[in-house]
DNA sequence: GGAAAAGTTAGT
DNA sequence: CTAACTTTTCCG
């Protein structure tokens, strides 16, 4: 007998599936040491834990542990051979969760693809004990259920479920009985996509024999021969059969002489599969082009973590700069990640980055089915790829050599996860590269007045002021619409507006309309009294859902019949109210007959695709106008657009929230982006209430500079960002007094725990560090799910963690969360006040 | 999040 | 005194 090597005793501290208080610290486990070569730090484990098995994430390795080995109980499971997070992901994962207050389980989740969540399952199987019972009486039911579970061994209750609709009673009582037994397990969503494959012989001269040995009669069978001898790959039997249009009975009899085999082969999905992207070679640069992506190309190449800040205007040609740049990072064999706003991940983008970089690029996407996205994932932690495209969440890609990180559009607020954890993605870019060495390329024709202010300090700044071929920058009309109507115009086309489509349409170019919707879509409302349908649990209007004729609750899922009179007056004058769109279109066509209108909104682009569809229709100039919201203003780049109107500038201003000017001031600079930007000179009309608004003159002078003169005055006076950061504290309860009086107990605490703290710390007086607490205040939202919500503001100005404080604070609380069902929520940097 | 344990209440 | 119900604890 040999000497086993001494025994190393392995522990890894878990942290497990439950995103609560009590359970938001890691538990130890032992690590069987067959595991132990394998697992590693990121690592997906099924653990046990009480009374069942959970899925966990390893956070740390160790050969000692403070658990007494009475307690210690082995991981039963490793999910994954490749740890699908690595350490600097579950580091990163520690900043997010104290960054933003939210439980390290959430942050960790977050940065694995949907399909890794996990699924859990109770396997219920017939143990011995059923044989002996065999005398009993059993009822038809249970009959079939036994002869079920006897036939198929070990069957997941939920599948047994579904087939035996009844079957939840019996089981419970035979668990008791131990006729059956049940044992639990961690599963993930995955679906490996598999298809029948054909797969010829690996010798030719197999195919060859075969050929000749078929009858004449076979001539199809042949066919098949044929082809696989010139096409010696295995293929997808569908595409076999649809190639060679033949039945599936024919490839089957040659299977069944053993000529060839088919067989379930797994397939990556690629969603791109179908669609050839022309190889684009690097255009030469614009003097202006190469004097931002100089000091780009300087940092990628030496390795410096430097934030830029690129300012350039709309049609400046930044996305040429981003593919150089992301050029030179893989030059340095080393990784990039490109973060778009998911409304402008639009088909020309992505088109962009596959031509430019071909199979070297994962694109990640909400419209991609989970399998889709895992498949694209996998890409990543393969190594396949080396450039990311995608939404927020695409930056925490597994990339182990990040270089360069480059967030368009850096100002959209759609950045900002509005579920826990409430990331902001470009700080998670910029502590990730901060890692990494990696630079950080923060691009937009209208600059986040945070990042603005800090490019004056930290980061670096790059402007492009003109655009690409010296082609200039729309002309921008303002239109009172004020003056509109005391002239008597009524309809919602000024003049202007009016004359200069009418001229695009006989001039056969084409024109964009913004239509800024406020709040969310349609609903109900009744003409005679202003009546709108509101939802009994939430103080919010229900929201019209036309192919079911139902109004629906987007808070709380409740939804109830259209009434076909008021509720209120009895009058039967109640109807819908369009999704404005729907409106803007009906009247398009009454003033121009024969108008070719697209629209894009919620209800038109909800299908898989239907974005990409409708865009090109336009692009192919099969309509004459893009008529839709916000994602109409995005990114898009069409030769022929001449005329952008925008119906109403200011619905949005009037919103209860710091940032609204800055939004609106963003979507007109953009949406009149859209036009002139190839050879035909473009123009745009902007119709307001309140045209003296600087937002509005601003955006029409194309002076980013004058409006972030002015918006940073009013944001000093108010004491808002970027002269302070907010934490928004929302507490929701079932009595509107408990969620009050919490809030003022909340504020109170804050407010006393920093005056607390203050005083040994007030030495380095720099600049005056200070907190203040507003509020409770009822939350623009005031009732949700029945629940009433408060909100408390805590502006804080310094240098400090302030983050721990709160934490402490709402901790306090944590009694009453349980006992009382109260909530508090923790939005750091809110985007959205609700 | 959920089961087990501990604590509380009401019913005889 | 205990069954029924509620609250608290703890999971490695």
């Amino acid at each position: 007998m040999t000497l086993l090597p001494k025994e190393h005793s392995l522990f890894a501290q878990v942290i497990v599936d439950i995103p609560a208080k009590e359970t938001n610290r890691p538990f130890d486990y032992r690590v069987p040491p067959e595991m132990a070569g394998l697992i590693d730090i990121g690592s997906r484990v099924g653990v046990p834990f009480g009374p069942r098995v959970l899925q966990g994430f390893v956070i740390g390795l160790s050969d000692r542990t403070e658990t007494d080995s009475a307690k210690l109980r082995p991981i039963s499971e490793l999910l994954d051979l490749v740890p699908p997070l690595n350490r600097e992901l579950v580091a990163l994962a520690g900043w997010v969760s104290s960054t933003y207050l939210c439980p390290l389980i959430l942050a960790l989740q977050a940065m694995i693809p949907g399909a890794l969540k996990a699924k859990y399952e109770r396997l219920i199987e017939l143990s011995e004990a059923a044989s002996l019972s065999a005398l009993h009486l059993w009822t038809e039911q249970e009959q079939l259920l036994l002869e079920f579970l006897r036939s198929r061994g070990p069957v997941e209750s939920s599948a047994l479920l579904q087939k035996f609709p009844e079957s939840s009673s019996i089981l419970k009582v035979w668990l008791n009985e131990g006729i059956v037994s049940e044992s639990l397990l961690v599963k993930d969503r995955l679906q490996i996509k598999k298809a029948l494959t054909v797969i010829p012989p690996e010798e030719p001269e197999a195919l060859r024999q075969a050929i000749e040995q078929l009858p004449r009669t076979a001539a199809r069978q042949k066919d098949v021969l044929e082809y696989l001898q010139s096409n010696p790959m295995p293929i997808r039997l569908a595409d076999l059969l649809s190639e060679l249009s033949l039945s599936a009975g024919t490839v089957k009899s040659l299977a069944d002489k053993g000529w060839l085999d088919i067989r379930e082969v797994e397939v990556q999905r690629d969603p791109y599969a179908d669609r050839s992207f022309t190889p684009t070679q690097p255009l030469p640069l614009t003097p202006e082009q190469e004097q931002v992506f100089a000091p780009i190309r300087e940092a990628v190449v030496q390795q410096s973590h430097d934030v830029f800040l690129l300012h350039g205007v709309t049609g400046s040609g930044k996305t040429e700069v981003y593919l150089q740049s992301i050029q030179a990072c893989l030059e340095k064999q080393r990784e990039a990640i490109v973060l778009v706003p998911e409304i402008s991940l639009t088909p020309q983008m992505v088109e962009r980055f596959k031509g430019r970089f071909g199979s070297r690029v994962a694109v990640l996407h909400s419209r991609l089915s989970q399998g889709e996205r895992y498949d694209e994932w996998r890409k990543i932690i393969n190594q396949q790829v080396q450039v990311v495209i995608g939404a927020r969440s695409a930056v925490f890609a597994p990339f182990t050599r990040l270089g360069l990180i480059i967030i368009d559009e850096e100002h959209e607020s759609s950045y900002k996860q509005e579920e826990s954890p409430k990331y902001h993605a470009r700080d998670v870019a910029i502590e990730r590269a901060r890692k990494h060495q990696a630079a950080v390329v923060l691009g937009s024709a209208t600059p986040s007045l945070e990042s603005m202010v800090e490019a004056r300090q930290g980061y670096r700044l790059l402007s492009m002021a003109s655009r690409v071929e010296g082609r200039p920058l729309p002309k921008v009309h303002i239109v009172d619409l004020r003056q509109e109507l005391k002239d008597g115009n009524r309809s919602m086309f000024s003049r202007p507006l009016y004359k200069a489509i009418e001229e695009r349409l006989h001039k056969k170019e084409q024109i964009v309309l913004l239509l800024n919707r406020r709040g969310h879509s349609t609903f109900v409302m009744c003409r005679s009294c202003g009546f709108v349908v509101q939802c009994p649990h939430c103080d919010i209007s229900l929201t019209y859902h036309q192919n079911v004729n139902t109004m629906r609750c987007h808070y709380c899922g409740y939804a109830e019949r259209v009434p076909t009179v008021c509720p209120s007056c009895a009058s039967e004058h109640i109807r819908y109210f369009g999704t404005g769109t729907q409106r803007v279109e009906e009247e398009l066509s009454k003033l121009f007959p024969g108008i070719r209108v697209i629209r894009m909104d919620v209800d038109t682009t909800s299908e898989k695709g239907s974005h990409e569809k409708w865009l090109n229709l336009f692009k192919n100039r099969q309509a004459d106008v893009l008529l839709g919201t916000q994602m109409v203003a995005k990114g898009l780049d069409f030769p022929h657009v001449t005329l952008v109107g925008v119906i109403t500038a200011d619905t949005m201003l009037n919103l209860p929230d710091f940032r609204s000017a800055e939004r609106t001031f963003q979507l007109l600079t953009q949406v009149a982006g859209r036009a002139g930007r190839h050879h035909l000179p473009g123009e745009v009309f902007i119709q307001t209430y309140t045209p003296e608004h600087y937002s509005v003159v601003c955006a029409s002078h194309h002076d980013y500079h004058e409006f972030a003169r002015a918006e940073l005055k009013v944001r000093r006076t108010l004491s808002y960002p970027p002269f302070c950061k907010l934490i928004l504290l929302t507490i929701s309860h079932e009595q509107l007094a408990v969620a009050i009086r919490t809030g003022e107990l909340l504020a109170k605490d804050i407010q006393a725990m920093w005056n607390h703290g203050r005083d040994g710390n007030n030495s380095s007086g720099e600049i005056e560090e200070r907190l203040d607490v507003h509020g409770p205040v009822a939350s623009p939202i005031p009732r949700i799910k029945d629940r009433y919500r408060f909100q408390c503001m805590v502006k804080y100005r310094g240098e400090r963690d302030i983050q721990t404080l709160i934490g402490q604070a709402v901790a306090k609380f944590d009694e009453k969360v349980r006992k009382e069902q109260l909530q508090i929520s923790v939005d750091v940097n809110p985007q959205l006040m609700m």
